[in-house]
DNA sequence: TTTGGTAAGATGTCTGACATATCGTGACAC
DNA sequence: GTGTCACGATATGTCAGACATCTTACCAAA
């Protein structure tokens, strides 16, 4: 394990520091050399680690005086905001806020896909609908969720949207821990089949109002599934960085 | 000018190179060795700048082989991609899935806003609203422009959604190229107007939809004039490496 | 034909050095 | 007492050269 390269295990750590709130947004990061004496690494090491964060826009460099932690909300990086909501356990305003802009992506691509699906996309969703329920029947959670993901992404691709599926990529991974974590229920694998069956039949149709309408209802089962399974658990507050304060968003964004 | 730093520089010109289409997806770009003496600087240069790339995973970099260019859909920062996308002049398909993107991100942003309003959030978006009026009459397309994305911006703000302002942020710098194209003829000037008149008017009741349905038509103006009043220019196709193909788009997200 | 070794070329990392921007501090002049 | 200037401390920016290690191609030997 941990197989990466020295300047990925630096970056990683120090990003890890950043999220646990180490470092605040406006902080001063320790310098290069301090961070290559703490890591056992040479200063170059340390420096690429930083470019990779700099790149993120996580960090801004200043020549002369340090290097500084950004606003969160300046982060370039999905996939680092994404970290960074993850490590505050329980934190629900950012399981929403995400919830949130995923709907409005997916209910966006399921209307783009629409008028755009062939029968190649349908077959192939039909299978992913298949795969689904074969998973649920044999019990396999993983193959459950791998089919499910696979679903949207077809959807996705079907968009012929290039923005979007950059601006969804990273959400994958998260999902994927997200959807693992919820279809444990076998309650909610049946609601899942039945809604991902719903918005395979309005793709269908070609028509953009109905798949997009298919989509959102999915969208509201999962966050009602989320709220009534899986909130439960205790929630042990983490001081972190404070994403701000959550929406509505229950029905907010619903058609 | 050319303040930036020599690692800036370096990225920034094979960047430009790639979206040029002279390195295309899955191509070998040149060695580190290769670009140091090219670009007259040390090799640790060349890799600080390789580095930035491949945080954007835009390049991927294998050890003992050599650095490849990762294919477009999967590049991770959409600036990059907006950049791509501008250097393929005359690409409508681009531009408007461009407008697809934003409308999902506009009109969620509206309908999780307006709950959300504030008497000072309204004030906010009234002096905007007040500032475009201004600027147009007094003929000042740098501030109308500006009004204008200060709007959108406040509503932004106002979802209170992380990961929206995240992801929309590099779409910023684009929308001012393109606002102030459009927003030359006096006749869109007018329309924004209206339409941002009537969507302060939709959050202003606090209703959702009322705030979604008015961004929505908002968003459709702007397609609408941005093909009837800027699509005429000629457009000289020019190879680049070919964003997939468009979308429906007119009406396709449209509620 | 297959196998094995070796060399070439690529990136990964280290060491050490100098350049340059920023800022605090103290000496100096007023 | 106060403003100004110079200098040093500290930070990042860049360079040079070296060695390690991974991948691949090529070639010779079984």
């Amino acid at each position: 394990m941990a197989r990466k390269s020295l300047v990925g295990e630096v970056a990683d750590d120090l990003l890890d520091r950043i999220v646990a709130g180490e470092f605040p947004p406006g902080a001063l990061v320790p310098g290069e050399l301090e961070l290559s004496a703490q890591h056992e690494v040479s200063r170059m090491t340390v420096r690429e680690a930083m470019k990779t964060l700099e790149a993120q826009r996580i960090l801004s460099v200043q020549r002369g005086r340090g290097t500084f932690v950004n606003p969160v909300d300046r982060w370039n990086s999905l996939e680092a905001l994404l970290r960074a909501a993850q490590a505050q356990v329980g934190n629900d305003a950012a399981a929403i806020q995400l919830i949130e802009l995923r709907r409005m992506l997916e209910t966006g691509a399921s209307a783009l896909a629409a008028p755009r699906m062939t029968e190649a996309y349908v077959a192939a969703l039909r299978g992913h609908v298949a795969a689904m329920r074969a998973a649920h029947e044999r019990g396999s959670l993983e193959e459950f969720v791998a089919a499910d993901l696979a679903f949207h992404d077809t959807i996705l691709e079907a968009s012929g949207n290039v923005f979007l599926t950059a601006v969804f990529q990273p959400l994958h991974r998260v999902l994927e821990a997200r959807r693992t974590e919820t279809s444990k229920v076998a309650a909610i694998q049946e609601h899942a089949i039945r809604m991902h069956e719903a918005v395979l039949a309005a793709l269908e149709t070609r028509d953009s109002r109905s798949a997009r309408d298919a989509m959102d209802a999915h969208m509201t089962q999962t966050l009602d599934d989320l709220v009534t399974y899986v909130q439960d658990q205790p929630a042990p507050g983490q001081s972190g960085q404070g994403l701000p304060a959550p929406a509505e968003g229950r029905d907010a964004v619903a058609s």
